[in-house]
Formats: C-alpha cells, sequence, structure tokens
DNA sequence: TTAGTCAATTCAAAAAATGAAGTGACCTCT
DNA sequence: AGAGGTCACTTCATTTTTTGAATTGACTAA
C-alpha cells in the first residue's frame, strides 16, 4: 500500500495521518496556532521551500482545514486561516507539544500554554470526559468494532 | 532547511514532528497500542513494505520508543514493545483519533476507548490541569520563552 | 525432504523533497 | 518615469525517499 491509499482506509488514524501526518503539515499548523497567516511568515518561520509550502497549502485548504481570505484588493492579496476542522487540531499539536517538552526537551520550554478562563501557565492532559480523571495508555482498553475488526482479518488472507 | 535539520530546532513541536511525524510510523504507533508487538503482524495490519516498516522499527528503536525483546532463543525471535517514551504518546494517537472520528469519519468509530476505571466508553479530551475544565484552541493563549522569540526573529534576518 | 515461518535485505523504478532562480502584479521612492 | 522592493507563488535540475517485487537465511513442522 502506498501512501495515496491512506484515505480510503476505514481507520480514522490512518486517516488522519494522511491529512496531517507528516512534518512540514504539522509545522504549518504550528505557525497557525501561534497567529500567523501570509505566506512569507510560514516560509520565514519554519525554513520550508516555498515549493514545498505552496503544495502543503493547497493541500491545507482542498482537505478544508484552512481557507484564503483576501485582505488587500490592490495589490490583490490574502492571508489563511484556519477553519474549524483546523482549529480542532490544536489537540493534536498541543499533545505532540508536550510530548517532546517532556522527551525532548533540554532546556526551558521554548512555548508555554496559558488558560485564558484560569489565568494560569498549564500543561494540558488528556482526562476522561465521564470520570474527569488522567487517562493514559495503561488506563485504557480498547474495542474494535465489528466491521474493522472483520477487515483487519481479511488483509493478506486473500489468494 | 531539510527535514534532517528538524531534530536541532529548538521548537519541541519541530522536534516531536521529526519523530512521529510521518504516516508509517504513526500507524506502527497505532498497531503497537493496539497490543501488537511482530514484525510481520506491523506488515499485514499497516500494508506498508517490509523495507519502509524495517527502515521505521529501526528509527523507533534508535529513538528510545520501543525495544527490541527476545521472546524465543531457538529459533531466534523477538518482537517490539513499547518503552516509557513510546507509551506516553498515547496522547498524540487519540489526539489525532478523537479528531479523525470528527472530520473524517463517515460510519461508527471504528475504534472504541473504554478507560478502565469508570467503565465507560469515553472520548478523551484535553483538559486545563489546574481548573478542570476541558481546553481547545480559542482558550489558550500562549507565550514563547525569550530565547526562542529572538532565534525566531532572527531567521532569515541575515545578510 | 519439502514446505513454511519470521525478520529481514537487495535492487530498480517511481515519486517526493530540496534549493536556487524566475515570474508577474503591484507598490513606494526619487 | 524608472529603479527597486514586496508578496505569493512557479519552474527546473538534482538529490533523497518510497515502493514493490524478489531474495535471504536461520530455523521448524509434516
Amino acid at each position: 500500500m502506498s501512501r495515496s491509499d491512506l484515505p480510503s482506509q476505514t481507520c480514522t488514524i490512518a486517516r488522519a495521518a494522511a491529512q496531517v501526518g507528516d512534518e512540514w503539515t504539522l509545522l504549518i499548523m504550528r505557525e497557525m496556532f501561534l497567529g500567523n497567516r501570509r505566506f512569507d511568515e510560514f516560509l520565514r518561520l519554519t525554513s520550508m521551500s516555498s515549493h514545498l509550502l505552496s503544495q502543503r497549502l493547497k493541500k491545507l485548504e482542498a482537505q478544508g482545514m484552512i481557507r484564503r481570505e483576501p485582505y488587500s484588493k490592490r495589490p490583490p492579496r490574502h492571508e489563511y486561516r484556519l477553519t474549524e476542522k483546523g482549529r480542532d487540531l490544536w489537540a493534536v499539536i498541543i499533545a505532540l507539544k508536550q510530548w517532546g517538552d517532556r522527551w525532548l526537551c533540554t532546556e526551558d520550554t521554548p512555548v508555554q500554554i496559558m488558560h485564558k478562563m484560569c489565568g494560569n501557565v498549564v500543561r494540558p492532559h488528556m482526562t476522561c470526559p465521564d470520570c474527569g480523571e488522567r487517562m493514559e495508555a495503561h488506563d485504557a482498553d480498547v474495542k474494535l468494532s465489528e466491521p474493522f475488526e472483520m477487515e483487519r482479518q481479511a488483509v493478506r488472507r486473500a489468494p
């Protein structure tokens, strides 16, 4: 299977990985959450090639993660803004940041998150919405839906 | 900048993206969290090429995300297990799954998460550890550390 | 003895990323 | 009016990575 087949998988992690699971897309989303909106800002702050940036922005727009908004008619200029779908990726970026801060950071964490509501600098984490307790890998059991289970067993069983 | 320079960036999101920000690594981690441990299981369940799988497992091992453990002496066989660093990536995978379930899923979610402690099927989310409220993009302000801010302003300012 | 399992490695072709240079519509400055 | 600059790209040649098929080698089971 090649990367181009990922979007048609049943698994939503595979589909999500196909949309945002690459280094440069994650860096663009980081800059979006830091409030940047313009081509040249992304270019400067991520140091990626303009070719690649152009491609990734097109892809993100086609996926409905961002939209182009004109901010000047003459000269024609526009900027990129997050859609709701794009904004909703925040949890992923923050989870990645917490993990990076814990396992890959030697000094002070370069970006701090402040919770507007309570005013504190915080490290958000995953919790169970029912009982409110923190959740990590060992707190969870997983159950596959029946069609998904069948599909997984069938892979490569064919002659 | 090329991908190989990402690990030396100050930003922990860039570093994290360099370690786990690619499609195939995310799929391998998915299978690990589903309890799979062996080369041929990964091969079958992710449908990736054995060449790529081999490379990615080496990379993950070098990064300390997984370790090889022998489970049979004759014939010599081993399996891959998550280290603490690898297990800690759970929040990232789950955040990605929730996002995929919300934005890319047409039918029932293929994988359900059950919280062992309370016994309920849940959709974990990000919360503020101080006040316990759910956190999303609009609930947060970010602050860059001074060295990081300086570094960002300096990029491409040189002659 | 033959077939099969497991965990890979090798190789050639195809696809993607990189980096430098170029484009075109517009602007400001003198 | 002309020179130089900005913004948002595109083009192109080179390098790197991915893909898919075939092969390897140590072993086991029938």
